[in-house]
DNA sequence: ACCTGAACACCGTTCAAGT
DNA sequence: ACCTGAACACCGTTCAAGT
């Protein structure tokens, strides 16, 4: 076979398959990629620039993945919440690839909407608008964070190394998806109730 | 020259190095780190297990840069405050290295002893047993994810391509070195006044 | 125990040839 | 335009030899 009718790849085919891969726990790498695509290695290079064109194509997939929540007339505690688990869910489903992603440098946000989204429920928060990008920026730096935590060991820490105030924690403490879940719960609410905070105090000193 | 009277290599001088060459921009290749020691490169083999070995060693370096601050008296804000930033201050000095930390699986954490004291702090503060650990790791969470945000290009988002509320607020937006510290102070603020608002909740459903 | 050079397996990329 | 196989450069790892 040479050029068949229809193209066998695309950006999208490959980044799927790149997706599937990586996710599987195995390493990005073309010869496996092109096997399970079934075909050559040297096609993948009609459609994308070399490895690094494969997670830029990963990138495009995943983002694609994003789905945007209902635009419901919540309150803006809630746009975030559920806003932020939206993009969370999207990294920590491929925490592998992930990895990958914060490899390329990309000048555009995975997602400009999610950007605009945020920046008006925090304006409807009362929060001054010199702080709003800064704040978006913490709170995706904190999902990213969160996301990565999912790649940690089962047991962090081996309770007998430790002691004090830790020693009498640990035994106590969830693991696994479990555990990493409650943390990106547990920083987004700590943020949330952070920027009520805030927007309190920015309001008391206008008065 | 076979074997020298006094070893030229050992785990710290391979990780110092691994890290200078990573921080200058380059990627972690065995053949350039040997050439900068001035060894063959097999010689790496007998302090190190390969390249992930290399890894493990720059970690070791990295943790040792650590410095943890005075424990004086302060408050637990100022003491969380202190201990948070100088974490965070070791990741972003080096976030390449970061880059290459998060991908071998470590089971320890790089510093005991920031985990005791921020529980002893938490505990300070009023904050439930059962709520302690989740959140010093939702800290470390934002910590990873604000250092890999030094690694974002200089103008993250081209103000050209976005409208509504993000069109006003990008061009008053700081860029750079600026940009990140920004963002992990705003980050850190935010669950510290997070954190002091669910002691708050806590301490009224006790009463 | 520790350093070396050579050999080896592997992996990403290029390119001329084919439709 | 798109697929292929072969050639190529590169990179991590191993190992026998040397002190």
């Amino acid at each position: 076979m040479a050029r068949p009718l229809k193209a066998l790849l695309s950006q999208e085919i490959i980044g799927q398959a790149a997706i599937q891969l990586v996710d599987s726990g195995r390493e990005l790498q073309v010869v496996p990629l092109a096997k399970q695509l079934g075909v050559s290695v040297s096609s993948l290079y009609h459609h994308v620039d070399g490895r690094e064109g494969i997670i830029r194509a990963m990138r495009q997939v995943m983002v694609s993945e994003y789905k945007s929540p209902e635009r419901s007339a919540a309150d803006w505690r809630e746009t975030l919440r559920r806003e932020v688990e939206q993009t969370w869910i999207m990294y920590v489903s491929h925490p592998r690839v992930l990895q990958l992603l914060i490899t390329v440098v990309i000048n555009e946000p995975d997602a400009l909407s999610f950007y605009e989204v945020l920046a008006e429920a925090l304006e409807r928060a009362g929060l001054p608008d010199e702080e709003i990008l800064t704040t978006i920026e913490a709170i995706e730096a904190f999902s990213i964070g969160a996301a990565l935590d999912a790649l940690s060991p089962e047991v962090l820490i081996d309770p007998a190394h430790s002691d004090g105030k830790l020693a009498t924690l640990l035994p106590h403490h969830s693991s696994g998806e479990v555990r990493n879940r409650e943390v990106f719960e547990r920083g987004l609410e700590l943020i949330i109730d952070g920027i009520a905070a805030r927007v309190a105090a920015a309001a008391a000193r206008s008065n």
